[in-house]
DNA sequence: TTGCAGGGGTCAA
DNA sequence: TTGACCCCTGCA
């Protein structure tokens, strides 16, 4: 990979399966919106960030930042130090599979912040994409901090300390519901480090999926999902309606268990299932498969 | 325009 | 194992 300075920003060359589009489109993440250019703008680490791609070309460009913040966040965030070429050949030894990466050959699983994952997945348990992101959104905006770019106003998610400073009452104000306590709730717990984010991320996923379960609004599925997007754990499988749906049609035949589908996807994938969901779920919402 | 169903699950009974 | 759950959106 070649990296190149431009005006303010940077030019990747060499990039191999990296398309915006299958990044910000699979579903792991809701604080990114598309431009008319086909660019993405999105606020992640405290920095506001626009982000283009050309799969053939392999080439990135990130604007709004610098050598210093590629090399110390924006590497690892897109998760730059991986092979996804074989991940991907491994994989593709499924027929399934290998229509499904079609579809997503530019996916690519960021490593996002614990703790936002944490608030973002809680709000979006029996949600739709564009309240949950209107929700998170409205948080960034009355406890987060302001950022320019381009003109318009952007804002960082807030910190654990600017939440926790927040009533019940206030955190009612993003629209999430009844899943306003299970945050008002979560974010005492994650404060005081009854539950500690930093110390589960260093644990096996089982154990860890146990602790991140102690917060309120955090189930099976949420846990997997903080623990796949931001946490490195990629056993797990996170099972929502669309992969339950997709791994009976596909994989096992029709209405089965929960339990029968995790144990499912970790004899088929392995330590790879979460990148085995992630082209799935991708595959199963472009093509609407119910 | 109004009304109703259902949604990226979790919790409690 | 089964409903209720806030709020919003899509669709008659």
């Amino acid at each position: 990979m070649h990296i190149k300075e431009i005006q303010n920003g940077i030019l990747l060359e060499g990039v191999k399966d990296f398309d915006a589009v299958h990044i910000f489109e699979c579903g792991q993440s809701f604080r990114w919106n598309k431009e008319n250019d086909g660019s993405y703008t999105g606020v992640a680490y405290g920095r506001v960030i626009n982000v283009s791609s050309n799969y053939e070309n392999e080439a990135v460009t990130i604007n709004n930042t610098n050598l210093e913040d590629f090399q110390n966040i924006w590497h690892d965030y897109f998760d730059l130090g991986r092979n996804y070429g074989e991940i991907k050949k491994i994989l593709s030894e499924d027929s399934v599979m290998e229509m499904a990466i079609q579809h997503g050959r530019g996916i690519r699983i960021l490593q996002q912040e614990p703790w936002e994952m944490v608030i973002s997945y809680i709000i979006s348990a029996n949600n739709n994409i564009p309240s949950i992101a209107k929700s998170l959104n409205l948080l960034s905006e009355f406890y987060g901090k302001p950022l320019q770019y381009s003109g318009k106003t952007y804002y960082a998610f807030p910190t654990i300390e600017e939440l926790e400073s927040a009533e019940l009452q206030d955190i009612n104000r993003c629209k999430a519901g009844f899943r306003c306590k299970y945050i008002y709730n979560s974010v005492k717990l994650i404060h005081s480090k009854e539950v500690d984010l930093d110390s589960i991320k260093q644990m096996d996923t089982e154990t860890a999926r146990k602790h991140l379960m102690r917060l309120p609004g955090v189930g099976p599925k949420v846990s997997d999902c903080i623990m796949l997007f931001s946490m490195q754990k990629y056993d797990t499988y996170p099972i929502d309606v669309w992969i339950k749906r997709i791994t009976e049609h596909f994989f096992v035949g029709r209405d089965v268990k929960m339990k029968d589908i995790q144990s499912f996807a970790k004899d088929k994938f392995g330590d790879l299932a979460g990148f085995a969901q992630e082209y799935l779920f991708y595959f199963s919402r472009i093509n609407k498969i119910m």
